[in-house]
DNA sequence: ATTCTAACA
DNA sequence: TGTTAGCA
């Protein structure tokens, strides 16, 4: 993974900050973690820490639920969103590996080391 | 001062 | 969901 998603995903914030950024109540914000749309960081007070991608999820959450969708509908679209990345990736490790065996890796076959 | 859990006039 | 009590 590369450096900035691996920023994107660290869990710095703390709630009164996220409930700023998304508009959204603390209560509200505790509920979604207990409803299974997001799993929370804790530190070892117990303390919430969210992450940057976690308030973009918030807000999605917040304008689905805008649009009428209960909880249930929004932890199956994260869902099938998820099953769809994993495809996705099983693609790209299933060509990568056949790349390899036709000696056509992108990293090249022409300098290597040995 | 801020956050957390649990519970409900 | 709001709100409040009692604790960390």
């Amino acid at each position: 993974m590369d450096e900035i998603k691996q920023r994107k995903s660290q869990p710095l914030l703390k709630i009164s900050i996220v409930m700023e950024l998304t508009g959204l109540t603390a209560r509200q914000i505790r509920y979604y973690e207990d409803q299974k749309l997001i799993n929370v960081y804790r530190t070892k007070g117990k303390q919430r820490l969210y992450s940057l991608n976690q308030v973009d999820i918030l807000l999605i959450i917040k304008q689905h639920l805008s649009d009428g969708f209960n909880i249930e509908d929004i932890r199956a679209y994260f869902d099938s969103q998820k099953r769809q990345k994993k495809a996705v990736n099983d693609k790209q490790a299933r060509r990568l590996l056949f790349d390899e065996m036709m000696n056509n890796s992108p990293f090249g076959s022409s300098n290597q080391h040995y």
